[in-house]
DNA sequence: GTTTGACTATTTTTAAAAATTGGTCAAAAG
DNA sequence: CTTTTGACCAATTTTTAAAAATAGTCAAAC
């Protein structure tokens, strides 16, 4: 019962914060929409930080599971990383603002810098266990996943960000966000013909 | 005569941008540091972007000049590319703020977006110098030479952005600038294992 | 266990005044 | 003809203080 009003109020913030981006969602709004007190929405978060952490868990869990599914579908670890970016570019346009804001976010602040390394070493976890399993099938050269996994995971983050740097925006449009898409898979084809065992 | 004055200017403008980056430098300023009034300071100058813009250039080629030697002694591709981050890290040590207002530059204007554009293009070509080498050198393997220089320009770029991007800060110190450096070798180094011709 | 209205303390927005800055020009100096 | 300058302007930025909005609290009610 409790855990079902949090569930409707993190569904309602999630509406908001994919929409307008979580600077300029109030917690008043997201208590109207709900049509509760203010007062009462901090019954169930304690603060606006816990509601944000809470959403940004579901999401991770969210896409966590369509990664799983993936895995157990695509054995190869090129097709399998594509089907990352695809699985990524999907909730990129699903909560937008929600996910820009979250990754250009406060860090000033202990809390932030903790989601923030934790969003990070997720993603990074998810990479080194495809490597993983790229070296255990032979598919790949043996080296240290943990740091090449982290490399890579930066390799992605630095393109989305330095993007098309030369053109005037501070929004992504469709078109942008393909074309970023577009170089990431390119580079993740590359970095992976760098550390895959000569055909034979 | 009067080019000997333009690039006293510069080398004093120079001084100023490198240490408190474009935006905290006025032509006041600089006119005062080389004892001039600062209508005097814009019959050398149209405007303050010319001036940023010379300045701009005599960096690309005295960059350029020291990637040129490079080429001469280095013929390996890999190291090569080694050889240019470490160039470039020099450059970046010595002209700090200017060349990170260079890269975070206006964006709104004209001449600023040509600007920016040309350092790309530049940087895109060095790139593509050395893999036409590497492939005529039987190096690397043959590919799309122009779209595979942009990409890597991208990677080099992206990873300068997004570095740890998890600490909090605006100003990039030494150790950073190492940390970056070291992911870029990195990747430099799968990448060209990417594209490269297998080991006989 | 839930819900609320009334209440703070802190940020953010707003709007106007003050200061700075990029840039011009006619005229002087060499 | 080239170089230099002080006086000047328009536009932007910085500063400042008041107004509004916002995150978060709490005692009391349901």
């Amino acid at each position: 019962m409790l855990d079902d009003k949090r569930n409707q109020i993190i569904a309602a913030a999630l509406r908001r914060f994919s929409h307008f981006g979580i600077a300029k969602t109030s917690m008043s709004e997201i208590a109207d929409d709900m049509k509760l007190s203010k007062a009462n929405l901090y019954y169930y978060f304690q603060d606006k930080f816990a509601l944000i952490e809470a959403i940004a868990y579901q999401i991770m869990d969210e896409s966590d599971l369509a990664v799983k599914q993936a895995l157990e579908e695509i054995p190869n670890t090129l097709d399998m990383l594509i089907r990352l970016l695809d699985i990524k570019k999907e909730y990129l346009e699903k909560y937008y603002m929600l996910i820009i804001n979250l990754h250009e976010m406060n860090m000033n602040e202990e809390r932030w810098i903790a989601l923030s390394k934790g969003m990070l070493q997720r993603e990074t976890e998810v990479i080194s266990k495809i490597f993983d399993r790229g070296i255990k099938r032979n598919e790949l050269v043996t080296f240290d996943v943990s740091s090449t996994s982290e490399l890579y995971v930066a390799i992605m983050r630095g393109l989305a960000m330095f993007c098309d740097h030369t053109i005037p925006h501070a929004l992504v449009d469709k078109e942008e966000l393909d074309s970023i898409i577009e170089k990431q898979k390119q580079a993740a084809t590359i970095f992976i013909n760098g550390i895959k065992k000569t055909d034979k």
